[in-house]
DNA sequence: AATGAATGAGGGTTCATTCAT
DNA sequence: TATGAATGAACCCTCATTCAT
């Protein structure tokens, strides 16, 4: 566990100081010289390590886009169930949102509309993880978790979909102390989409809605044996 | 009802072209010159139909946003049932964002992020109407339609953020035909999130969720008087 | 004879500017907003009329050479004989480079060397100018004025290499008055060359090298058959 | 004779790499790290050898116009006669030219008009020997070998300028194969210049120029005494 | 109302050169 | 001696904006 406390090299600095300055002002509006005086450089130096300004914003994601990924996707076989698979996946996202708000920022009000960016390597990094989600989507079809007729294609734009909503919004209001924090949203949301795709067959028993004034009728279902609704 | 065609002011000629230029290219890489000429006037005079650049940008929101908004403010009345009344509302967005691709890609993709569009009147348009939908959401809620416990701000940020990341993500991949358009989309959303917030019985609104293996446990607490829940 | 004196355009003013500062300092020493500020306009009123800062340099030789070689095209055919042809072509030139030493400092220190000016219009002109000099060449050889084995390329190189290089060592030497001007060297050099290109005899055309103390000899020889030419 | 082969040095290595990069695209154009890329060392160690990037350029005429000139000065003394003498000189420059293209694209194309290279010791070299060929003009003149009134001046411009020019165009061009190779010019060169100035006295008894028609006359003349021709 | 003409202000980028190691 | 790393100093070029006509 002896950690080697890496000293930031130039190239970090300046990586650090551009997200700073890309995050608060946006790409466009925020200058080299800027960039570079934060980072305690000078102009030429930014250059020695990246070729173009647009690298430079490229270059940001990259880092921590793989390194989460790969976390991510170092923990997800060990979970069962894709419903946990999921979770854990949108897990890493709010966190990672979370925790880096400059780096949310970038990437969900600079990067995410800009064209150039959906060929990098940060996002092809981006898509992979959301491809993996889709694909516990898919699974969840396929074993019966999930309703045959579930797109999940939608599905999956939900959970983005909402979470990125939740992020942006609370960066477009100046990122307030939020009651309940977005991660507590999780549960809630996965509580709503589950439950609205979930399969619900009587027979194979798995879960049961019933409502309280069939209560009577139930208990002589269920005396025989079993029995469900739908949506 | 006899319509006034109005012919095109040299003002909205300015806006059309300015619409889908910057729809085509972003805001900061568009020029005034570029506009001009799309729109077959002199650079001279889009400044004298708006005062900068950016005065432009965010008076062609304006015009659509309001328009649709009324039309939208029009209708809702008129309809019966919280459910009937989100599907309404955001059938207004899906159509006005489809039929108008150029605008969908300002608003979604330029817009959404710039701090200073927060305070124009078109956001306000658009934040007045996200309301009315928080509030149909709310009255949902109050009504026993969906549950006691739902978050509204979540569940409003689940419809508009999957249907924003559905455009998004239409733009991004260069708007290509899809086989379900995301008006079809619309209904299945709807399915899966009213299913998931909606109240399991009309009067009481508790839930039960149980599994079939304690059908033995529940047929005698059914038979004293209860109810549970379980995720 | 009614004179309109154009007034200089701002294109002008910037060109003249331009042709001075190029020639003084070179085309890569020389700054735009040395130029502007010489022409007496901003740097940005120089992108107007000229996309690139070479193309700029372009522009000036195309216009004086066009002007010039226009002239030359109008006065050549009423010239009869080759050698009052070359003379007058010979004659434009030198002109044209002595009354206008920025333009011939420029076209001979900067741009001959210069790849991409051979690519534009005004190199195209000067390409067609050396052109006829080399059909009036040809023609002479033709019409027997001069040997028949005269290498036209050769000739025409001695005359404009000759012109080119006593200008370029003007240049060099800062332009210092000059007894016998460069104009004044014309028909030494002219001279000198018809002198040694023209056919000495129109029939025969044969050549015969002998030295004198070989007079008697050669006087037995010439008894018997023959005669000849040098050159 | 025993050769020493001597190693390159990392000087000659910098000189041979920037004399090819300088050649290929100008002095402007070139940077340091280009050249000491392809020298194989690094961008501080061209500084250890050269103050700045014009002491490099100026470095490399300065070796090869040296060797090459003191190789002619030795040579030229044995020549008798100064046409001799004179064509030795113009060829020791067509083979250097000639079998150095980057070193004949460099002086020819770039240093020519750099007022700074005047002033360098390679710059003394040349104009050392270009005043070795002022002389034997000179020494032509004044011996009755060449025209009394012979601008010396003039016919040293008539042969540097014919060769820099043939010499320029064939770099303009791209160096391509020439039929007769600008070597083979020479001759042809000298024979029109030399038959232009040549000296043409009956009596002093050097050169005979006849029309073989005009034989029987010339035995006449002969008989009596000497005849010649002038242009 | 409309515009041709002009520009101020600024930004990204380059590169010769330096210097501590 | 050799160099990796760093930078100061420019320069070209862009473009939103203005204003006289």
């Amino acid at each position: 566990m002896a950690d080697k406390i890496k000293p930031k090299t130039r190239k970090d600095l300046i990586m650090d100081a551009a997200l700073c300055i890309f995050a608060e002002k946006g790409f466009q509006n925020a200058t080299i010289t800027e960039i570079s005086k934060e980072a305690g450089v000078s102009d030429a130096t930014v250059y020695e390590y990246f070729g173009t300004k647009e690298d430079l914003l490229f270059a940001i994601p990259e880092r921590i886009t793989k390194d989460t990924f790969e976390a991510s996707a170092k923990v997800i076989p060990y979970i069962k169930g894709v419903e946990g698979k999921i979770r854990a996946i949108l897990l890493f996202y709010i966190q990672l949102y979370q925790s880096n708000p400059n780096y949310s920022a970038l990437v969900l009000l600079q990067l995410m509309s800009n064209k150039r960016f959906r060929q990098t390597p940060a996002h092809t990094a981006i898509r992979k993880s959301s491809h993996v989600l889709l694909d516990c989507i898919r699974e969840g079809i396929a074993d019966g978790t999930f309703k045959k007729d579930s797109n999940p294609y939608l599905v999956r734009s939900m959970f983005m979909g909402t979470i990125e909503h939740l992020f942006i919004h609370w960066h477009m209001q100046g990122m307030p102390k939020r009651k309940p924090s977005i991660a507590e949203l999780l549960d809630p949301l996965l509580e709503i989409v589950f439950d609205g795709i979930r399969a619900k067959k009587a027979d194979s028993g798995t879960t049961l809605y019933l409502k309280l004034e069939d209560a009577g009728a139930l208990a002589k279902i269920l005396q025989k044996k079993g029995g469900g609704t739908t949506s």
